[in-house]
DNA sequence: CGCGCGATTGAGTAATTTCAAATCTAGTGG
DNA sequence: CCACTAGATTTGAAATTACTCAATCGCGCG
């Protein structure tokens, strides 16, 4: 599936343009290639844009006193990532966002989302309910890391991402669950026994 | 501040709405006044509104095996609450909301919330930016869950809600900030201390 | 073959939880 | 005004859990 069409597809499910519009939104979008290891947005930057993932999987993280990681979450194909905060707020970025696979993905900087939120309601409509999803979904992320231990949290992102578990190392799972690598280790052998 | 001023000043923020729209957006909010306790929303409830809080104080929270509370959030005036996973996507709701204090508040039915967005672009977009904020709030709330311990958790809630520590029963800040009672007790002591 | 990196294992330590008991506080009725 | 009760808060001590740090293992690559 190429870029175009994803894109395409992704708007559909909430709202419908014609082709177009369509083209005229897209035109605002940048397509762009990353290697794995590359960072799109580093602690401390100033943020103009945010990204549509379309292949490959990027993570937002945080790093505390330059040791520990914490991973708020991972982007799949169809997901949006940038420092959100720094972006609407105009601050220095506070999260990270970096290639966990090679990626290929849309940009689209603040100043066209705007533009183009203003030109067509539609599009003003999709990102209000993006937006809404990404709501909802933070604060199923922070309800489960409360009140769930890690081992059902651990449960949890197998389930909703059985392909992550191949191809992103240990240490990065376990900074996303939020505990250290060598509990999550002790984690899934007693896992694997029962 | 009477319920229509604020509510004026608060989209006033985001988007100039002239009086007759916002007379005519005003009209579909439902003015109503609940007692200390009372619930809002009920865990297995249909949602079907949100609700924006004029005086006093909202939870949103989540019962594990109805022994351990956790709190999402606190709603104080001008903010907004609802279980919005169960009013976006139809679902029961899986957390509750309910009065921590008396409160003032307006209800907007998720009906009447689209029928505006479509009547008026400014709404659209007042409704976008809304969700924004609370998006990046929910994320720095689940960042600081994260990558914070609970005493540092602590201080910055005592910075943001000066006076939540005084009416609020300190097991619902312990729900907060996700400590037993007791921990938390043990906390501020030795913070009272240094 | 050996190096290097990610993953695992072990042991001791620090922090939080749990459960139980003691203490405190505000509101009530006598 | 005082005693009393219910709910909230604090304290203590044992038990649990995850952490740290260090050592070992396993595997791919030069």
């Amino acid at each position: 599936m190429d870029a175009k069409h994803l894109l395409r597809q992704h708007i559909a499910k909430t709202v419908a343009l014609t082709d177009e519009q369509f083209e005229h939104v897209y035109a605002h979008f940048e397509p762009l290639s990353y290697k794995k290891g590359q960072a799109l947005i580093a602690e401390g930057d100033v943020v103009t844009s945010e990204f549509f993932v379309v292949q490959g999987c990027l993570k937002t993280f945080h790093l505390t006193n330059e040791l520990k990681m914490f991973i708020l979450q991972f982007a799949m194909p169809t997901w949006w990532a940038s420092d959100y905060q720094a972006l609407y707020s105009g601050q220095r970025a506070t999260v990270g966002v970096d290639c966990v696979t090679d990626v290929e993905l849309l940009r689209l900087s603040a100043e066209n989302r705007e533009k183009l939120c203003h030109e067509l309601h539609d599009v003003e409509r999709f990102f209000r309910w993006r937006t809404n999803w990404g709501y909802v979904a933070a604060h199923k992320r922070l309800l489960s890391f409360m009140s769930t231990d890690v081992r059902q949290r651990y449960e949890e992102l197998l389930k909703q991402y059985p392909l992550l578990y191949q191809f992103v190392p240990k240490n990065l799972i376990a900074a996303y669950l939020g505990v250290s690598r060598e509990t999550l280790s002790r984690l899934y052998q007693s896992r694997h026994e029962a």
